[in-house]
RNA sequence: GUGGGAUUAGUUCAGUUGGUUAGAGCGCUAGUUUGUGGCACUAGAUAUCAUGGGUUCGAAUCCCAUAUCCCACCCCA
């Protein structure tokens, strides 16, 4: 015990490793189908990236990122997000020639100085994905539709989407002086936190958790009832196109999204079972984010989704799978020289594919056949003097108990497709 | 960063007001006459009682510090 995996950071074991595969598959078959195609993009990049890129007022950004001098005195910040490495990658391939609109997904891991809790590691995956270069409202149903598809191949159920805009630029800033306006008589009764809110971004004031319950808070003018024309029109064309694929949602003029690069469409799907905090996943629209990290203006829309959190859900609905037995045989040996026509046997099996074992460990017969029953290997052969004179061995299938004669050079067809 | 709870075998947990050599279930290894598994029975291995100090004749047990885990606040996936 000299050694243990760091704070916030853990073993994903072989005994969970099949849910694991299986999320990542069927995220994967989604976004294919969805016509999105995978991206791998670097653990870590120039920390000014992300300064940029989620913005340097974040709690991500000032209290939370993995940042750390190099050896040719860079600094370099572990990703604490996908969004931002992949505009920088969709920049650097100059992906902005490519037909719009360019769909990529990901899946990675992220890295997060913060106190740990339920969902919530230091060192998480995420299943991610960004559209670029769609404008309407039409991408922002696609995207949420991924989610949703998702979330049926899975099993899942019941995990509410909640949608908002927090409108553009425009829209955003005239909103801001309506909201000060109406904090500013108030600030003074207001926590800490909402106070320092109140200059650097009032929108959040409206998130606060403290003050949450005041009146104060719940009659404040909120950001969706004065939309400019343009935005309000396109959350209508996300509603209108929402009801029309049968996706339900509530809208939630509190989500404000932590990030500063969205803007308009943002959403969350949330559940009770992962936390406090709930979001499974997160996401929305950044029509300023590429022109600000240096490439030429194109609207994006992307989301993110916590695995830890997926896998929580997914064990709390009560849909994890049963890992199947990847060995198929198991060939107990009571020779010498039987034991290594055992290992002919199983090179041949394994060149076509079929999983198998035999005995490693030195066990005696019985042993073997214990440790076969146990490892729930579904078929067992036995090699000894008999079968090597005759060339034949009977196949025992555990589960019913039947044997079925087979010669040892039809093992492999035998095998085939069990 | 703030607060609460916890830490004893691989694992899940007992362990009395401080008192001899710290226990159990599961798991692991072997065996129950060398030709057929899961069950049962028998035997065995495995613990710096998280770490470092302190109190005491004596500490897994009481005190302090540190680390780690869990939960909540904040924020996010």
């Amino acid at each position: 015990m000299r050694y243990a995996a760091q704070k916030g950071t853990r073993d994903i074991l072989p005994s969970e490793i099949h849910n694991w595969q299986i999320a990542e598959k069927t995220f994967a078959d989604v976004c294919h189908s969805f016509g999105y195609e995978e991206i791998r993009i670097p653990t870590f990049e120039q920390t000014d990236l992300f300064q940029r890129g989620v913005g340097d007022t974040t709690d991500v950004v000032t209290k939370e990122m993995y940042t750390f001098e190099d050896k040719g005195g860079r600094s370099i910040t572990l990703r604490p997000e996908g969004t931002a490495g992949v505009v920088r990658s969709f920049i650097e391939n100059g992906m902005t020639s490519l037909p719009s609109p360019v769909r990529l997904f990901y899946n990675i891991t992220a890295f997060r100085y913060e106190k740990m809790q339920k969902g919530r590691m230091r060192e998480f995956h995420q299943f991610g994905l960004e559209s670029f270069g769609a404008q309407g409202p039409d991408i922002d149903a696609e995207i949420i539709s991924v989610v949703d598809v998702f979330f049926k191949k899975m099993g899942l159920k019941n995990i509410a989407l909640h949608i908002n805009s927090i409108g553009c630029p425009n829209c955003r800033g005239e909103y801001n002086r309506l909201l000060k306006d109406y904090f500013r008589p108030h600030v003074s009764e207001m926590c800490e936190d909402c106070q320092a809110r109140f200059e650097k971004n009032p929108l959040r004031m409206i998130d606060c958790k403290v003050d949450g319950g005041k009146d104060i808070v719940k009659n404040a003018p909120r950001l969706i009832d004065h939309l400019c024309d343009d935005c309000k029109a396109h959350f209508e064309g996300l509603k209108a196109r929402l009801e029309a694929i049968g996706i339900s949602y509530t809208i939630d003029p509190n989500i404000v999204r932590g990030l500063d690069y969205y803007t308009r469409t943002v959403f969350e799907f949330v559940s009770e079972n992962v936390g406090t905090q709930g979001t499974i996943c997160g996401g929305g629209r950044y029509d300023g984010l590429v022109e600000d990290c240096g490439g030429t203006a194109t609207p994006g829309i992307g989301f993110a989704m916590g695995v830890e959190r997926l896998l929580l859900e997914t064990e709390a609905q009560g849909a994890l799978k049963e890992a199947p037995s990847y060995v198929k045989l198991y060939i107990a040996s009571m020779s010498e020289q039987a034991k290594i026509e055992a290992l002919k046997i199983c090179y041949a099996l394994r060149l076509n594919g079929i999983g198998c074992e035999t005995d490693m460990a030195g066990r005696s017969f019985k042993a073997q056949m214990k440790y076969a029953g146990k490892q729930g290997i579904p078929y067992l052969a036995v090699i000894g003097d008999d079968e090597l004179a005759s060339g034949e061995v009977k196949v025992k299938c555990m589960a019913d108990g039947t044997e079925t004669p087979v010669k040892l050079d039809g093992l492999v067809d035998f095998m085939t497709g069990k």
